[in-house]
RNA sequence: GGAGGGAUGGCCGAGCGGUUGAAGGCGGCGGUCUUGAAAACCGCUGUGGGGGAAACUCCACCCUGGGUUCGAAUCCCAGUCCCUCCGCCA
């Protein structure tokens, strides 16, 4: 959420700022937003002297009382004076919902360093890592690899769940887990990350908290019955929310905390988009950084971060590309953001296999996440900051179609064989 | 799922409907004492917002949301969470 003092404050520069990153209709709601504030400021001086007022006539109902006096024409005024108050607290609490519902859908405002574009078109490589992948045989792409190998059938699942699901089976299954406790392995004890294992299931405060609500319902899973949960789109939410309404010491920051999970997204391509393979599912999983920090080192840090990322990616002999997205392309809570692309050599491309981002005090806003600078004085918002290190399931995919053999035999990375008990080859079935 | 009990400041814990933003204790910070430390003693010690250069001052906050009342931490209603017992269960 943006400051409710930006928007009044630097009107013109948050419209830019929004209309950069592809947002619409928005001088209205700016504008509304505004107005607001300027009706919250007119109504509190006068609600408060009420107040006081009211308070001051208690205490003299109190004294009147015993001395043993009538308190009559006291009490009538502390009526009128109630009545009032009620009447204004009743239109400040309407104007500072209405304020906060359109705050709420704003998204945030790209930070300084980050390429204007429209679209993913105007996204800058920053810069690659790694020679792309050759053969002298032409080589396939993951969902035929895949089932050939026997360790991945997308039929099965699709009678079980229906389209955008996969089964994983034997080696693949085993492989899966190897990378997950390969990235955690090295998060943890390489790059100082706190692990966690939260749930899987959150409430709409939680996912208002990342800005995943109110705007994007239809990409989550709501569970039926009367319960407010979803299923986790990303552990970016529970780990967002891990201090959420907290003020954290700013002498322990950064906290850094690292979180394997599943994730699950409704409409994970419905534009027909990655129809085919695992690159597109409605169930995957990943393993999540998350920092929380101050304002101050939020961007060294999210350099930092997005290289834990890519280390992965060089422990694993991955090809890959780092690329900031432009302001059309980032997503809702985001003030910059870096993509890291893998090579897949099945489809010729580079392929996002990680996404990390600073939102600044964003979420923070949103989540009532303050630290105190040097652990005493005023309280403010500290900066979160998210990123995938990395996507297992498409890692899964780079590793098979970067490591296949002109047998159909895949080559396992070396980071990986002490998580596949020693396993070098990954053998067709026969 | 059934039956009870509870939610107060960093923590523990008091709180007849009327100077209670809240006793007391612990912890923390500062000081006295000490070669240093401990102990003892003294003082300070919640959050957010408004006004002010500042001293300071005003408002809100005792799980959340409603209500009663001139006035609510205290009374009423609803909800959330926690605890105990019973049942069920990986």
């Amino acid at each position: 959420m943006l400051d409710p003092a930006i928007v009044r404050d630097h009107l013109d520069e948050v419209e830019k700022g929004l209309t950069e990153r592809g947002a619409t209709n928005l001088k209205a709601d700016l504008a509304t937003i505004k107005e607001l504030d300027t009706r919250r400021k007119a109504i509190i001086p006068n609600l408060e002297e009420a107040r006081r007022e009211r308070k001051e006539l208690g205490a003299r109902v109190a004294l009147a009382k015993r001395a043993g006096e009538s308190a009559d024409d006291l009490l009538k005024k502390g009526r009128a004076l109630s009545d009032g108050i009620h009447e204004q607290e009743k239109d400040l609490a309407a104007v500072e919902q209405e304020q906060q519902k359109l705050l709420l859908r704003l998204p945030n405002l790209p930070h300084k360093s980050v390429p204007r574009g429209a679209n993913e078109k105007a996204n800058q490589e920053i810069n690659r890592w790694g020679e792309v992948t050759r053969f002298d045989f032409t080589p396939k792409a993951h969902w035929d690899l895949g089932p050939e190998l026997g360790i991945l059938d997308f039929e099965r699942a699709t009678q079980m769940s229906g389209a955008r699901f996969a089964v994983l089976l034997g080696v693949g299954a085993k492989l899966n887990r190897a990378i997950i406790n390969f990235m955690l392995a090295v998060h943890t004890k390489e790059h100082g990350y706190i692990e966690v294992a939260p749930p899987f299931l959150v409430n709409e405060e939680a996912l208002i908290g990342t800005g995943n609500l109110p705007r994007f319902e239809a990409d989550l899973f709501k569970m039926a019955g009367n319960s407010n949960l979803y299923l986790v789109p990303t552990a970016e939410v529970p780990l967002a929310n891990l201090h959420r309404e907290e003020i954290l010491d700013g002498r322990r920051l950064p906290l850094s905390y690292v979180a394997y999970t599943p994730c699950f997204r409704s409409e994970a391509g419905s534009y027909g988009k990655d129809v085919r393979g695992l690159i597109r599912q409605h169930q995957f999983e990943k393993i999540e950084l998350f920092k929380f920090t101050t304002p101050d080192q939020s961007y060294r840090e999210h350099e930092t971060l997005t290289r834990h990322a890519e280390i992965i990616l060089e422990k694993l002999g991955l090809p890959y590309r780092r690329m900031v997205l432009s302001t059309g392309d980032m997503g809702f809570a985001a003030a910059k953001t870096y993509d890291l692309e893998v090579w897949l050599p099945g489809q010729e491309t580079y392929r996002e296999i990680s996404s990390c981002s600073n939102t600044e005090a964003f979420q923070a806003r949103r989540a009532g996440i303050k630290f105190r600078p040097g652990g005493v004085g005023k309280a403010e918002f500290a900066h979160t900051l998210n990123g995938s290190g990395l996507a297992v399931g498409r890692t899964l995919i780079a590793v098979l179609e970067n490591g296949q053999q002109a047998d159909g035999s895949v080559v396992v990375p070396e980071a990986l064989r002490p998580f596949m008990d020693g396993q070098e080859v990954i053998e067709p079935a026969r």
